[in-house]
DNA sequence: CATATTTGCCCATGATATCCCATAGTGTCC
DNA sequence: GGACACTATGGGATATCATGGGCAAATATG
C-alpha cells in the first residue's frame, strides 16, 4: 500500500506531459503496472491520483459482494470509474494528462501534486493554494479531534 | 515503536543538511526506512517529525476502511500528509530539510530537535526558547493534574 | 493512398540532491 | 592522561530528477 506524502508543483509541456513527483513514484510497487489512476473529482476542480490496487478495492466496493448495487452505486461507477484513466509512465517517470482531465482540474501550464495518504490529488496550482487555506483553517478547528484519531490507530 | 527524549540544536550548513542527534536514530528500526518523516505544525511555528511507522498509522485513521472521507478528514490529509516529507537520513545520519519546512518554521542556520516521545518537533532555536518559557508557565498552572496523568499512564 | 496528427521512445541539459571523504571536537576506555 | 571511537560538520565529486526537443511508429484524416 502505498503512502503518498508532500506537495510538489511540476511543468506541464506542451505535449501534455507532466512528471510525476519521484516521491509518489518510488511509493508505488516496484513490479506493478507502471503508471497511476487518474479521475475528475466531483467535490473539487482537481483530480484525484491513486494506485491501480486502490482502484480496484474501490470497484469491490461500489459492486458488493454480488454485483448488484444500488443507484447510489451505480452513480459513484460512473462518476468515479467513469472518469477514470489509467496514465502510464514513459522512461522519464511522466504521464500524459488527457484534455478532459486537465479542463477539469483547470490545468494549463503547471501541475501540483497533493499527497494524502493512500491516494493523492493534481490540481491547478493557484487553485490549490486557495483550496489549501481553507482546508488549513478547518484542520486548525478540528485540531483536538487529532489525538483520537491517532489513538485509534493503535 | 521509538521513543524520542532530549532536546539538541544543531547546525544547518548551506545545503540545508542538518544532523539528527544520535539518540533519535537509534530509536528508529535498524532494518527499517532509514529516515524521518517531517510535516508543518499547523498550530505552531514548527515541523513536526515521526517515524514512517506512525505516518502509515495516520494514514490509516485519515481514510478510514474505504477511501473517501469525510470533510475534516480531508482536512486534516491536506493540512499534514501534504506538508509532510519523506527525509531519508545521509550517510552521516543527516536529513535535508526542504525549503518550504525551513520557512515555514523559520529556520536558516540551526535547528532545535525536541523529544515528546512517539514523535518530536523541530524549530528555529530563539522561537523553541520562546515557545519553551510559554509551556513551562503553562505546566506550571496545571501541576495538580499531573497526578491523575502519570497514574493513567502505568 | 497520401498526408496530418498523435503517441510513445530516446537523448541532451541544467538544477538539485546524494554520496564520499576529510576534519575537528567530544567523550570513553584502558 | 593518552589513544581511540564516534558525532557533528564541511567541501567536492557524482548520480538523479525534472524538463525540453527530436525521431519514429501508430493512428487518424482527407
Amino acid at each position: 500500500m502505498p503512502l503518498f506524502l508532500s506537495t510538489t508543483t511540476n511543468r506541464v509541456d506542451r505535449k501534455g506531459r507532466v512528471s510525476v513527483p519521484v516521491a509518489f513514484r518510488s511509493s508505488l510497487p516496484a513490479s506493478g503496472y507502471q503508471g497511476i489512476i487518474a479521475y475528475a473529482s466531483f467535490k473539487h476542480a482537481c483530480l484525484h491520483g491513486a494506485d491501480l490496487g486502490f482502484m480496484e478495492q474501490l470497484s469491490d466496493s461500489i459492486h458488493g459482494d454480488f454485483g448488484l448495487y444500488s443507484d447510489e452505486n451505480e452513480a459513484l461507477a460512473n462518476a468515479i470509474l467513469g472518469s477514470a484513466r489509467q496514465l502510464s509512465f514513459d522512461p522519464e517517470g511522466r504521464i500524459n494528462l488527457s484534455k478532459d482531465l486537465m479542463d477539469h482540474a483547470g490545468i494549463t501550464s503547471e501541475a501540483t501534486f497533493v499527497g494524502l495518504g493512500k491516494t493523492f490529488q493534481i490540481w491547478e496550482p493557484a487553485a490549490y493554494e486557495a483550496h489549501r487555506l481553507v482546508q488549513l483553517a478547518l484542520a486548525k478547528t478540528k485540531a483536538g479531534e487529532l489525538g483520537p484519531i491517532i489513538r485509534r490507530g493503535d
